[in-house]
DNA sequence: ATAAGTTAAAAAATCGATTATCTTGTTTAA
DNA sequence: TTAAACAAGATAATCGATTTTTTAACTTAT
């Protein structure tokens, strides 16, 4: 996977399925990736101030590449930073939720539109084999990591080709974000049924250029994930 | 001024023009200020390694907040990390540059809109207020600090109140990315009569909740703005 | 000559200890 | 009784030194 935060070139390795970056490179970016992860998953509690001699025990590293990571993640957004009194994980709020929905509508839509306009048969490849893989997962063995994974994928494969380096990073970093809202409480979605149903449409919708129906299920898949996710929050308050 | 990047409440300060954060907390975020600014306002060369020791002398900083500093800007976007061989200023690219253009037609023009839509006469005198600044800038004294400055509160300004934290988020980090590009060589923008001309019109419209001609003429001042940016990074090769 | 191997210098990343700042509980003065 | 002042402990930020990795110059073998 590598993500573009992570530093350039990571020597790939056999990627396991978690967004983990193989053996990877520097502490500093295994403690990135790993916290990353961990905030996205709801491993904290939203408003959490985070000690960082506690996160120096439980990520196993010293405090000079523990604080370069944080700084990143704060840059991120998935942290926020006050002034000399080190990092919190930020609040949650319906409004945020909201604001990052209108956003994802807005960005995701464009990129889809302009994915089917440019991707070529290799995409359309990738994006039947993302999603097949994602509708294989065995919910009963999964422990929830797989699915969401490969969940984050296929929706990256959907927009890949879009042509825009900066729309894929805001795009990236959104999701992280919202899904801060969607993985509150249970493991797995409780309609998982349904999503995979619009993933599976919305290749149909892709390999036959459709970039106007395509867009306008894409707009509901959003919104579906959207009812998930509130539901969510307004349980966890 | 108080850039959502920095460390949250910094003591506010004087805020001198250039987006300096006053007085400042820690070294870390002032040298992030400082990098920041500089990367921005092209003191570097595309693509140039920076030297970790040089930056240290340079800033007046130690090894850590530096490196904090960098970290950050990495996730930022104005920096690269490369796996195990330190930072570096991100090339340039036509490719990128026309990537960044559009995507901040779209973003832009979607936030002026809801701006338009949202702002209360609070807005409309911090806009009359800071047109009025820009325009004032005296061209034959100013050493090209003062009018960026302002500039970019401008536009700050004029999208403000459309409602989405990420929008704005993301709207000032593009600007950041084209102004790489705009800033380049020579420090007055040749056409700045024009631009203010603009600038001028766009708080008429705004004021008249005219948000789509507003829009329009938004789309045109990001075009002029272009082929400002373009001409020196043509020059600039 | 070219390419693989070796080694010394340079640079990046990390560690351990120090310094500065905040927090909290307690005292003291009004 | 309340609020300002203080002091001790906890936490954040920074420094200086060490370790690791890369770079570049120099062999040596094919």
């Amino acid at each position: 996977m590598n993500n573009s935060l992570s530093t350039s070139p990571t020597p790939a390795g056999p990627a396991g399925p978690a967004g983990t970056a193989g053996p990877a490179g520097t502490a500093s970016s295994r403690v990135f990736d790993h916290l990353r992860k961990d905030l996205v998953g709801g491993c904290f509690v939203a408003g959490e101030k985070l000690a960082i001699n506690v996160l120096k025990d439980r990520y196993q590293v010293g405090l000079s590449p523990l604080r370069e990571a944080l700084n990143k993640l704060a840059a991120y957004g998935l942290l926020v930073q006050e002034n000399q009194r080190g990092f919190r994980v930020p609040k949650l709020s319906r409004d945020e939720l909201d604001d990052i929905t209108q956003v994802r509508l807005e960005m995701e839509g464009m990129a889809l539109e302009r994915a089917i306009a440019n991707g070529d048969s290799l995409w359309e490849a990738d994006l039947l084999a993302a999603a097949h893989r994602l509708k294989r997962v065995d919910i009963t063995l999964d422990k929830g990591e797989e699915w969401e994974y490969l969940h984050t994928q296929f929706h990256r494969t959907l927009v890949a080709p879009c042509g825009s380096v900066w729309l894929l990073r805001f795009i990236e970093q959104l999701h992280d974000q919202f899904d801060r809202y969607r993985r509150l409480g249970p493991k797995m979605p409780t309609i998982r049924q349904e999503l995979d149903e619009q993933h599976h449409q919305l290749v149909e919708l892709a390999l036959q250029r459709d970039a106007k129906t395509a867009r306008e299920l894409m707009d509901d898949h959003i919104h579906k994930s959207y009812e998930v996710a509130l539901k969510r929050y307004q349980e966890h308050v």
